[in-house]
DNA sequence: GCCGTTTTCGGCCCGACTGTTTTCAGTCG
């Protein structure tokens, strides 16, 4: 959010990671990790924040309120530079890799001079780590291993490289169900593995898994881990009986698992991923769906994608989580291409595509002229296009509104003018140049686009591409704050390689009342389908039906852009 | 380092799996 949450947030965390290389206590550990977590999520910005203030936040106690104070005065805190100073950065480099932790790092570090991921690559192919008592061949073996994956990848998967793996393995579990569990479930827009639940039996998995071509990492009755194209694929066996305390815990997160078991011991009882035993009792309660686990710790239901210990437990505790929205409430795709563009589809064949998904609408939003590569549209291209839709419309099921993915030009002025643009339906505005533009100036160019009267949506927002284009610099607070001012939406870009707004913007959109929109950016009938990644992370940014304009009915829909 | 309808001190989520262990530490999720 902020920006110096964010970088509060990232020393915390750095320091969590020193400290963990220094041997430090577990606990203490985890509380900055905590803390980080907890400033990352605050809406709010920490500049200016008494401590009696920041005490108020869960997770941030004296000592720490303290640092943090510390870190807006001064941009750091010394308890970190002494670390830092004690400590070579680059050990946090091994400390990521698979298979290493905290302790392996120390004795790498200490008996061997280890600093680097070059130093350990050394060490390991001199044969000096098998040396290390409690080390051996097959380990050593290994961290090399790692190194080298390292080397080689390391990004992680997006959600259709995901899917693609998944259609890969699924042949595995024939017969028995499987679900997909972990962060995939939960909706995030990048993942690093593949958690997967199933009653299928260890042995015929097991077996039917090595002719899928994935590599086996280990194997075993209740748990087995392959590699699929360099991606790890963590697979949990389960007993029907048991199979809602085992798909709540792999899906977690983490965090959201651990304010679980806490409120069980809380209330008595004790939570693992085989059932509840009440204190004492030494009997085991079994739970077949996730619903009767909720139920029974005394909790509504909390849906996958808000599980993150992010407010939602205090929510559902004061019965006040959103319902939120769901992908068969959507009436429409706001951000499609057409042949007239880069899209693959005539007028015609989009109309029918949206007809098929029952869509009332999609927004047809070829590109504008500026835009070289994507064979964009000029005004008169736009009044052409405009009276063919008004023609494939006469007897289409799925109305085809006119529209325009328009650029936002270097000084925040729009690639068509005004007496183009006013003649469509709902217009996007879009940065696609000068990406390098610093913070300021690229914020001052979006809200100079958000007060074009014209224009009513902000096309992906931020810019990113996933695993390739970071972000460009932008203040998405004054983004956002223009947005609700001017009464515009902010786009949430369904194609799985942007998921542009992120949650936490969708969340903070969303808090402040910033209409949103789908766009599923499609350029081919398959495409629309991106639809359902685009509901997922408006789910994780909390949104309820009302939030986005893509429920709204075709009329209710226009009267936002007058 | 944080926290309190058990507690202001003494806890802090819980289990599977591996390697090199002769009884368990380290890592992971």
């Amino acid at each position: 959010m902020e920006e110096v949450n964010s970088r509060a947030a990232a020393l915390l965390a750095l320091m969590g990671e020193l400290l963990e290389i220094s041997g430090e206590d577990t606990f203490k550990v985890r509380a900055y990790y905590r803390a980080s977590e907890e400033i990352r999520r605050l809406t709010r910005s920490i500049e200016g924040m008494t401590e009696e203030e920041l005490l108020q936040v869960t997770g941030i106690g004296r000592a720490i309120a303290k640092k943090v104070q510390e870190i807006v005065r001064t941009g750091t805190f010394h308890e970190l530079e002494e670390a830092k100073a004690r400590i070579p950065s680059t050990l946090l480099d091994i400390l990521q890799l698979e298979g290493v932790g905290p302790k392996t790092v120390r004795r790498l570090w200490q008996k061997l001079e280890v600093e680097t991921l070059d130093d350990l690559e050394k060490a390991a192919r001199a044969h000096r780590i098998r040396g290390l008592k409690g080390f051996g061949e097959r380990r050593e073996r290994e961290i090399l291993e790692a190194v080298q994956r390292r080397r080689t990848s390391g990004r992680r998967m997006t959600r259709d490289e995901a899917e693609t793996i998944v259609r890969t393995i699924a042949g595995a579990f024939e017969g028995s169900g499987f679900e997909v569990a972990g962060s995939y479930r939960r909706g995030k827009s990048t993942l690093g593995d593949l958690d997967i639940v199933t009653t299928a039996s260890p042995s015929a998995v097991n077996q039917r898994l090595r002719r899928t071509g994935c590599e086996t990492i280990e194997e075993g009755e209740s748990r087995t881990s392959v590699r699929c194209g360099e991606k790890r694929v963590d697979i949990r066996f389960t007993r029907r009986e048991e199979y809602g305390t085992m798909l709540i815990y792999l899906t977690g997160s983490k965090n959201f698992n651990i304010r679980l078991r806490e409120i069980a011991l809380q209330r008595g009882m004790k939570l693992n991923e085989y059932g509840i035993e009440e204190k004492g009792k030494g009997e085991t309660r079994r739970f077949a769906t996730e619903e009767e686990v909720f139920t029974a710790l005394g909790m509504d239901y909390i849906p996958p994608e808000l599980r993150e210990d992010g407010g939602e437990i205090e929510a559902v505790m004061a019965h006040r989580l959103p319902h939120l929205l769901v992908e068969s409430e959507i009436r429409g795709d706001l951000h499609v291409h057409s042949s007239w563009s880069d899209g693959h589809l005539s007028l015609d064949q989009l109309a029918e595509a949206g007809a098929e998904r029952h869509y009332q609408y999609l927004l047809c939003s070829d590109h504008s002229s500026t835009l070289g590569i994507a064979h964009g549209l000029d005004g008169e291209a736009v009044r052409r296009q405009i009276s063919e839709i008004e023609r494939v419309n006469r007897d289409s099921e799925c109305t085809l509104l006119s529209g325009i993915e328009v650029d936002i030009l270097a000084d925040g002025t729009t690639g068509l003018s005004a007496s183009v643009l006013k003649d469509l339906d709902l217009v996007i505005g879009s940065v696609h140049s000068a990406f390098k533009q610093d913070r300021d100036v690229m914020t001052r160019r979006i809200i100079r686009a958000i007060e074009n009267e014209h224009i009513d949506i902000i096309g992906h927002p931020t810019g990113r591409i996933l695993g390739q284009r970071e972000p460009y610099d932008v203040d998405m607070e004054r983004v956002i704050e223009a947005a609700k001012d001017g009464g515009k939406a902010l786009e949430i870009n369904a194609s799985p390689h942007r998921l542009d707004l992120d949650d936490l913007f969708i969340k903070e959109a969303r808090e402040r009342g910033v209409h949103l929109s789908i766009g599923t950016d499609a350029h081919s009938a398959q495409e629309l389908a991106y639809m359902r990644y685009g509901v997922m992370v408006a789910r994780r940014g909390w949104c309820r039906p009302s939030d986005l304009l893509n429920t709204r009915d075709i009329k209710e829909l226009l009267e936002f852009s007058r």
